[in-house]
DNA sequence: AATTTAACTCTACACTTGTAGAATTAAATT
DNA sequence: AATTTAATTCTACAAGTGTAGAGTTAAATT
């Protein structure tokens, strides 16, 4: 299952706070902050999607993520692949080098990057 | 605005062949194709929404897409490198090249269409 | 001429999503 | 003890989405 956009803005909260009690989370928000009941709607809907877990200390909750942020976005980037690059990750790169406006700074740093990531293969 | 999911799909296929009449978009699917008012309704609310025109030939019209796939992903992709990466192309650049599973030639390709890019720089 | 095919509009409906009020309760603070 | 705060559940509702049937018509094929 998915998580909606909404839900996904609170799993990068969640995902940066590591666990979280309800009031952390509504702190993490930039105003406008949502109202409370909503944040918690959408605890309960991740949950249920398997998204997020907690911890029950007293009548109150502290949340933890289910997902790791790098394997949430990993699938995320997949799909995007899958169905804008026919499933090529050097299609995908081709556009990324060329379209993103990078600047030539980096632009090195990501070539110093593939070079250290080409040494361990 | 977003086109959703399915629109989505059908946005790919039209942007693959550039302009097509409903049953070109049919053919474009592979099975279980979609009913063909599913097709006429996506096709409608891609119109209201700003992302498909069309030129009427007697009764049937043929569609072509307003904007550029290129374009189109663009967006998608800023967005996800705001909320995954921090607004950051290098933070994404350094996950892309470490956890994508990349092969040895994959990377070594990238490396070189950075080359040539920063030739340009 | 009769039939099939392609396209279109209208209508529909269940499910998801964004958002939050009302009511309740437990804990913390005054 | 009284009040405030934090959290939770329940309920709600409009908008958006996925999907497609029914009905109509024009064009193409038999």
């Amino acid at each position: 299952m998915k998580a909606s956009k909404s839900e996904e803005e609170l799993m990068n909260h969640l995902w940066a706070l590591n666990k979280a009690f309800m009031k952390d989370l509504l702190d993490a928000y930039p105003d406008p902050k949502p109202a409370t009941t909503t944040v918690a709607t959408l605890l309960k809907r991740l949950t249920d999607k398997g998204f997020v877990n907690y911890k029950t200390f007293g009548k109150s909750r502290e949340y933890f993520p289910l997902v790791q942020k790098k394997d949430y976005f990993q699938n995320h980037f997949k799909g995007l692949v899958k169905s804008f690059f026919n499933d090529s990750n050097t299609q995908f790169a081709s556009f990324f080098t060329r379209e993103t406006n990078m600047s030539k700074e980096e632009l090195q740093e990501l070539r110093d990057m593939i070079d250290d990531e080409l040494k361990t293969k």
